[in-house]
DNA sequence: TGACGATAGATAGCTATCTATCTAAAGCTT
DNA sequence: AAGCTTTAGATAGATAGCTATCTATCGTCA
């Protein structure tokens, strides 16, 4: 009874949870992060800046972050008028700017870096690292599927690449 | 304290993978829909009252759909001034309105499911039946997780039953 | 060298989501 | 019956995402 019948309704219920885990994820993240001033969306940020290996313009910093450059401006502008990152241009390039963590953010990084291991110390309470991988394994060939759509193919081997397993 | 290398790089990657493909299956969604007027958001509602076997409340639909109160709210103003659902008072209970599809509705609909359709067709190409089960499992263990959370631990069930195999 | 297309970042405006709060009605409790 | 408490739906405001477009700068090539 498994096969067919159910086959097509997890397909069709596929799409509405990765969007309802989404939003719980974030909103969890969101409700353990209050104390912080800070929102998974401008934490995701300076994660990135925190475990990257080489200096990021923005354009970079919107790509492993996975959100759009306009996106990125509106949180980096929060996240530098808070005194957390800051913004320098680049010699070689008037248009680029490269971002960098302030002194000032390394002290609440590594708190918040607990409190996000609490978070995922919870939620994988019942997951195997083996169907943790296969999850991650059907999310990368759905991603491609995606890619493909958008034509921009390599990018997202790129992030993984980029943070993965570096 | 886990097992493999990996597996930490693997939940670190988790939420963000999640974010990031929810936030795609929703765009190509959308640019799919875009002949039709409606969005995803605005699908899903349509396409939970053609798949319930009763008469709906507001806040069933809500549930059902994986939204708030708040959420739906905006969700039915937009529809019912195109015409395609409209609220009931309930005869019981002068607080609750029911929702239905409206005549106008249906045509589009089946028109819509198919594009929705051809979005899975290709979103799953490479994914197994056995696999897309796996994954679903998964989310299920981890969404029990965010009820826990939250305190309202049947929820998801409910949805769930109201819905996956009925 | 001057002009035109491409690129980096910023801005504007839309959609969707949430939480907090309001209003009205229903349901208890005394 | 009066007065709480709870519940259903609506409203307000915040956050975060997107596309489209703008400005400034870079690079190329005629």
């Amino acid at each position: 009874m498994t096969n067919s019948p159910d086959s097509n309704a997890s397909r069709e219920q596929f799409g509405i949870w990765l969007g309802m885990l989404a939003r719980q994820w974030r909103a969890e993240v969101d409700r353990r992060l209050s104390p912080f001033i800070l929102t998974e969306a401008r934490w995701i940020i300076l994660f990135r800046l925190s475990t990257a290996d080489h200096d990021l313009t923005q354009k970079e910093l919107a790509r492993v972050a996975g959100v759009q450059g306009p996106t990125l401006v509106r949180t980096l502008d929060w996240l530098e008028e808070k005194g957390l990152i800051e913004r320098r241009e680049v010699p070689d390039d008037r248009r680029a700017k490269t971002v960098h963590l302030t002194a000032k953010a390394e002290p609440a990084l590594r708190q918040i870096q607990a409190v996000i291991q609490g978070v995922r110390a919870q939620i994988f309470a019942d997951v195997s690292d083996e169907e943790l991988e296969q999850c991650l394994a059907v999310f990368k060939k759905i991603g491609r599927q995606f890619d493909a759509f958008a034509g921009s193919a390599q990018d997202r081997d790129m992030i993984m690449v980029g943070q993965g397993k570096k």
